[in-house]
DNA sequence: TCTGGGGTCCTAGGACCC
DNA sequence: TCTGGGGTCCTAGGACCC
C-alpha cells in the first residue's frame, strides 16, 4: 500500500500558525506580483473563490466577505515545508517529498489493518509539532491513494482527514463518486475528449480498455493511468536523491518593462538564483537559455497569447559560477531585447545538468578556479542564513524597479530574526 | 533523370502536476 | 487597468548516418 500525505489548504495554513485570530476565518493565498488566487481556505471556498483565478476578479467577492489576503510568502512556507517533511521521516525511511506540501510513503510490508491507525498517528504528530493539519490517503498505487486523499478532504468530519481504500468494493465506490477531471493525470484537455467520449467518472475510465487508452489518452501514459486505476501499480516511488534535469528561473515583472538595463539586471537576478538551485544539487550547466515576453498590444481574450521569445547557447564547459553564467545569458538577452518594445516576463533556463564532480576544491584546476567556487561557497552560506539576496551581484541591481509586487507578504517569522513572532 | 530502409539523436511543443 | 512559477514526461518530426 501507499500513502499520500497532502496539506491541507497548505500556504493558507501557513499563514494562519502565526495568526490564531485566523484559524476560522476565510484566507486566501496570492501567486508572485498579487496575480492569481492560489491557495484558498475551506472557508474561502465556500464563498465561492476560485482556484488560480486572477485576484482583481475576486476581489469583490473577497470584501464583501471580509476575506484575509495575503501575497505569497515562499520563505515562510519553504521552512514549513521542511519541518513538515522532517517528521514524516520520523514514521518511514521512504518519504518521498512529491511537492512542497505532499509526500508519499511505501507502506509496503505493514499490515492492512495497522494503517489506519498509524496514519491517524501521523497526521496528529505533524499537527501538534508544526501546526499544519493534512489529509492523509492511502491505496494500492499512487493515483488510487491520491483519489483517497480526495475523499478525505471532502470529508473532513467523518474520515478525520485519514482515508484507506483497498478491498475492490472501498475501490470500485470511490471511484464512482470521483469524476474524470478529478484523476490525478486527467488534465482540462484529456477531461473534455473523456466527457465527449460519455465516460464521466473514475469508475468508467477504469473500465477502458489499455489499447484505448493508448490510443486516445497519450500513448503510454494512458495504458499507465488505466493499470493504477486497477489497482495495478505503475507509477513507483522515487529516488528521493534524485537531481533535477533543468533549472529554470522565471518572473513576470511588477509592471512592464522596456529599458534594456532594466531587462539585463532582472535576467543577472534571476540567474542567479538559478545557480544557487544549481549549487545545492551539486551539478553543473552546460547549457544556458533566456527569454522574454513582449506586452501584447492588442487584448484580444486570451491573455496567454503572445508567447516567448527564446534563445540558447551551449558553453565551452559546464559550469556553477555565477558570474560564468550571467555573462553569456545577458549577451542572449541582448541578442534578443528590441528597443521600443514593452516586455512582461523574463526567464532563465539551465539545462545539461551535469554533475559537478569537482565540487571541492581541485588541486589540478588552475587557482582562479578554485578561488570562484569558495566564493559561491562563502556567497550561498550568508545568503542561505539570512535568507534572500544579502549578498549579489552589481549586475543584478540595487533598485530593481522591475521587480513583482508583494503588497499583502506577512512577515519571514521563522527565517529572519527581526520579523520573530512576538508574544506582549 | 531515376533515388531505400532503418536507425539514432536532438529539439520543440503538448499535456500535466502542484 | 489588473491573470504565477517551476518542474516532469512523452511524442512527433527533422537532421543525419550508413
Amino acid at each position: 500500500m501507499k500513502a499520500i500525505i497532502d496539506c491541507n489548504s497548505f500556504y493558507c495554513s501557513c499563514e494562519r500558525v502565526f495568526r490564531p485570530d485566523l484559524a476560522k476565518s476565510p484566507v486566501v493565498v496570492l501567486s508572485n506580483n498579487d496575480g492569481c488566487i492560489i491557495s484558498r481556505s475551506d472557508e474561502a471556498k465556500k464563498f465561492g473563490v476560485g482556484m488560480a483565478g486572477p485576484y482583481f476578479k475576486a476581489k469583490h467577492l473577497i470584501q464583501q466577505h471580509n476575506i484575509a489576503v495575503f501575497s505569497s510568502n515562499y520563505n515562510l512556507y519553504g521552512d514549513l515545508s521542511w519541518r513538515v517533511m522532517e517528521t514524516l521521516r520520523t514514521f518511514s525511511d521512504s518519504v518521498e517529498v512529491y511537492s512542497v506540501d505532499e509526500a508519499f510513503i511505501d507502506l509496503s510490508g505493514m499490515a492492512t489493518k495497522d494503517i489506519p491507525a498509524f496514519a491517524m498517528q501521523i497526521r496528529n504528530r505533524v499537527e501538534q509539532w508544526t501546526g499544519i493539519s493534512v489529509s492523509i490517503g492511502i491505496a494500492p498505487t499512487k493515483t488510487l491513494a491520491k483519489i483517497a486523499n480526495h475523499m478525505a478532504k471532502r470529508k473532513k468530519i467523518e474520515t478525520q482527514c485519514v482515508k484507506m481504500i483497498a478491498t475492490k468494493q472501498e475501490i470500485d465506490a470511490a471511484l464512482r463518486e470521483t469524476r474524470v477531471e478529478g484523476v490525478w493525470g486527467i488534465g482540462r484537455k484529456n477531461a473534455d475528449k473523456l466527457i465527449n467520449f460519455g465516460i464521466t467518472n473514475a469508475f468508467e475510465l477504469s473500465n477502458m480498455r489499455e489499447e484505448w487508452a493508448n490510443k486516445h489518452l497519450g500513448g503510454v501514459v494512458g495504458t499507465r493511468l488505466i493499470k493504477e486505476l486497477n489497482g495495478i501499480p505503475c507509477i513507483e516511488m522515487n529516488d528521493p536523491l534524485e537531481t533535477k534535469k533543468m533549472i529554470a528561473t522565471t518572473r513576470m515583472f511588477g509592471d512592464p518593462v522596456s529599458d534594456i538595463q532594466n531587462i539585463r539586471e532582472a535576467i543577472a537576478t534571476y540567474t542567479s538564483r538559478a545557480a544557487e538551485k544549481l549549487r545545492r544539487q551539486h551539478s553543473a550547466a552546460s547549457a544556458v537559455s533566456v527569454f522574454i515576453v513582449p506586452k501584447e498590444e492588442d487584448h484580444m481574450s486570451d491573455f496567454h497569447r503572445g508567447s516567448a521569445i527564446t534563445a540558447h547557447t551551449n558553453l565551452s564547459s559546464a559550469t556553477s559560477i555565477t558570474h560564468e553564467l550571467i555573462k553569456p545569458a545577458v549577451a542572449l538577452i541582448d541578442s534578443l531585447y528590441e528597443n521600443g518594445r514593452l516586455y512582461k516576463k523574463a526567464g532563465v533556463m539551465l539545462s545539461g545538468l551535469v554533475p559537478d564532480s569537482s565540487i571541492q576544491a581541485n588541486l589540478f584546476e588552475p587557482a582562479s578556479k578554485n578561488s570562484n567556487r569558495m566564493l559561491m561557497g562563502m556567497v550561498d552560506n550568508v545568503n542561505f542564513s539570512m535568507r534572500d539576496d544579502v549578498l549579489k551581484y552589481a549586475s543584478s541591481g540595487t533598485t530593481r524597479d522591475w521587480k513583482m509586487r508583494q503588497e499583502l507578504r506577512s512577515k519571514r517569522y521563522t527565517s529572519r530574526w527581526e520579523e520573530l513572532f512576538e508574544v506582549r
